[in-house]
This record gives C-alpha cells, structure tokens and sequence, in this order.
DNA sequence: AATTAAATTTCGCCT
DNA sequence: AGGCGAAGTTTAATT
C-alpha cells in the first residue's frame, strides 16, 4: 500500500508467528485480518458461542471486531467500534479478545488453526455519498406534481436563489409561488432556517405572495412549531413513494423535465 | 485449508492474475477475498458513491457481498445472499458487479490496484448457539424450578430412561412425576414425540401419575394439538431469561446442583 | 409470497 | 451522555 507501514502478510503462519503479527496490528492501530479455524465466545447483552469452524476475523483501526462466516451478510459475532483488544498465544492457540465497556460485553476468538494473517494500512479518505435519494425526491415531484399538492405547477429545480439553490421551484392552483425545500431524511430545525432564507430572498425581488413547503418523510419534534412561527408549511414525503414514482416513469418522461428551459 | 481445493492467495497481483482468481472463487462458488484500492457504485432501492480509497471486498459462497472500510461495523457497500456476479479485467482495472433481482439492484466495484487476493473454501460446520445452549436451559431450571412451574421440585437432570436420557426429572406440587423435555428452539413433532417415549417407558416402571412437559421458546404449528393428543404440556421457557438467571447465579450455587446425587 | 417483529441491531442527530 | 428515529437495515417467524 502507498504507505511509510507495509503490507505485512503470511500464509500458513504457525500460531507464534500470527500472535506477533495480530499485536503488531493492534499495538499500532492498523486494520487486521485473520482467516483459520476458530472458536468464539460472546458475553454480554447476550451470549453466545461458536463451535469451531474457518472463519474471516478482521479488526479494524476503530477497534472494532467482526466475525464472518462463509455464508450471510452478518457477522456471525461482532463488537462495535472501540473495543480493547488482548492477544496471546497459548497452547498452541492464538487467544484474540475484545473488550468493550458500556454495555460491559466481551468477544473471545480462539484460533487453532491460522490460513492467513495479515496487518495493513488502509488508506481511506474516498467520500461516500448515497446522494440519489434526495434527488430522487426531486424528481419525483417534478414528474409527479400531485404528490405535493394538487394542481402544483412545478417551474424549476435547483434554481439559483442567492444563499444557494432552491430545490423546487413552482406555483400552486391559485397562482402564487410556491419554494420547496427537500429533506431526505427528517428534517431538523436547520431545513426550516434554510427555507426562510430563500423565501425572504425571493420576496425582496418579486414583491408577491410566496408559499414555502418544507417536503420531508417526517420533521423534528418542535420543528412544526418553528414552522409556524416562519409562516411556512411541512408537507410529508416519503423518499420511497418518490422512488417509486421514479422507477415507473420512463428514461425519456424524466429527460424532458431536464432540459434547459426546465433547469437554469 | 483440510479440504480438496488448496488455499489460493496472490500478493500485491496485477489486474489480471487478480482477475483470474476472482473468476474461480465466484465460478466454483468459493469465498472471494480481495483487498485494495477501489471505487464503489450501486443503484437499486437507493443509489450511493464511494470514491477511491482501499477497502476489503469479501463475497460469500451464498453470493452476498460486504465491502469494508478500515472504520464502522457495518460495511459501506453490501448486497445480500443470491446475488449472480460478473467479473472482468478492463484497461487495467478489476470490475466485480453483484446483481440481485427482487428488488432488482446492484453493487459495481472497480479495482485499480490489488494487494491481496484470496479464492478459499472455508470449511464451517460449527453449531452457532445463542443466548443458551440446551444444558444452559435445563440448568437454569434446575437452579430455579419456578420458570418452569410454581411448586417444582427436580429430582435429577439427564437420568437414564431407556430410550436415552431425559432432560429434567421431578416431581409437581401434587407429588406427581414430571417429565421434562427442553429445546433451545422452535419445538417440533420430534420433540413431542420423543417426550411420549420416554413418558410411556417410565409408565411401564412406575405405576403412578406422570406428567410430560415440553419446555421450549416456542412450537411449531399443529405442534399443540398433537400434545394434546398425547396428553403432554407446553410451557413457552425463553432461552434468554435463562441465560439471565445463570448469570445472576453464583457458580457455587451451580455446583451444589452437579454433585454426585442430583446427576444419575 | 407478503407481513410483522426482533436485533448483542448500528448509526446519526437532537436534547 | 442519553434518547429517539431511520436504515439500501437484515433476519426469522407467521399469515
């Protein structure tokens, strides 16, 4: 790996020799991997054990622990992030424990048996966005306007506002504005901060009424109160039904919608 | 690995003898293990981007698929068991695609570099027990006979009875014998079957009153009806609340249960 | 197959 | 730090 620490891995180590290497990975916070046959013992909210059988055991740089077998997408035992590990060979048997206080739990991983080991660095810093949904959520309304009111007329979306983009811009059945703010996921008391901006941007321009929607699956508590204080609205959108709507609608019904005169 | 097909791992591989590894995992249904630099889409019920960074990719023999960071318990990207995968080595960069259907999704990932690559069988036939183990539950009723019924008094625990051994013995607070059959999951017909034999041969023995008692979380359905058709009970006995009361127990106290006298 | 409920849920955000 | 709600939740059990 482009790192000053080197991929350090054996094959078939015997277990002294993956005892070195698991404390190696620890000691120096890097992610570790072990795959062999294995026991494992849980105490703790639960309890559990693991007859023996070969395994995937990797701990990672946050202290967390993971246990996978050769089928299912769950870790068959696990600890969340900031455990304390110990490590020790013993009898010929590569003991791995970790600790975690608050709930007081602890995974113990006896190995017998090591196939691979392996300490690394890895170099990490790629942004994850799972940024369709909101977007998604757009969409929808401009495929769809009734899903956010009856007889919404949708304008524009993403239409430059001065602090930044207004979502969704458009009119409702009596003619007046109407700026729509979009949340994914709840929508906290920043949204409704947010959409009063735009709406006290757009009025010292465009001296008419104007409607501000807060769109989102739910909104925080005391929120709705905040909402009324700014004279705004909050209207429920669930991001799956907008999915939905999406989903049905074909490639080229979306494209029309976003062409020039649609998005400026 | 004790099996068949040998451990076949690569370090720090080109593209293509990563790709060529990765094709025989996935062909012969094998674990996949690939480590390195890589980006990430997917598109499904949501959609996400994960840019550059290294990662583990493990994909399972079920054909479920984690990708991990070298932070977090759960991974970044996943597709659960049943996926159908495509790999292919493309202007020095290893694609490996996981598509499911229903609901019709998939997960890209695109590796550019690779520093380890593992195709492996992992054997794992090891039983997975949580909360309690059977003997678990039968000594929780031992240590506090109550769970199962007020008034209970054990005798012995695992006693001969000519079919094999019966779980808990003891006697009711009407003085009649108690037959004791314990599952650590969803009791079936076997289970009540098996409890009738041992009822019957203890009837052949002792001419007095017997009752049978299966003691399990839950039952399969049609399950209480043939109880009823034999004669025999069902009391719902949760494998967690008796991992409860063994924790709250001192091991002395489990001891002065495991003498000589109580077990037969 | 669709629905419901639990999970050693984890994770993030708000109080 | 504690509490509440969402998740590409998954998974198991039930209708």
């Amino acid at each position: 790996m482009p790192n000053n620490k080197p991929l350090n891995v054996l094959i078939n180590p015997n277990v002294l020799e993956a005892e070195a290497v698991a404390r190696e990975a620890i000691f120096q916070r890097r992610t570790l991997l072990v795959i062999g046959n294995c026991w494992v013992n849980y105490f703790g909210r639960a309890k559990s054990k693991l007859e023996p059988g070969e395994r995937i055991l990797i701990i990672k740089e946050d202290g967390s622990l993971l246990v996978h077998r050769s089928v299912g997408y769950e870790p068959v035992n696990w600890q969340p992030p900031g455990c304390i590990f110990h490590v020790q060979a013993r009898n010929n048997i590569l003991e791995i424990r970790a600790v975690r206080q608050k709930p007081r739990e602890s995974v113990n991983v006896f190995f017998d048996r090591v196939n691979i080991v392996s300490a690394m660095s890895l170099v990490d810093s790629g942004e994850f966005s799972l940024y369709a949904s909101e977007e998604d959520m757009h969409k929808a309304i401009l495929v769809r306007p009734s899903i956010l009111e009856e007889g919404f007329k949708p304008i524009s979306y993403e239409k430059k506002v001065e602090p930044g983009f207004v979502d969704v811009y458009g009119v409702d059945k009596r003619g007046r504005l109407v700026v729509v703010e979009v949340k994914r996921k709840t929508a906290g008391k920043e949204a409704a901060i947010q959409l009063a901006k735009y709406i006290k941007a757009i009025r010292e321009k465009a001296n008419r009424e104007i409607r501000g929607i807060l769109a989102a699956p739910n909104i925080a508590k005391d929120v709705q109160r905040l909402l009324e204080t700014l004279g705004l609205e909050f209207k429920p959108l669930d991001p799956k039904k907008c999915a939905e709507i999406l989903r049905k609608t074909e490639t080229r019904k979306l494209e029309a919608f976003f062409t020039e005169e649609t998005k400026q």
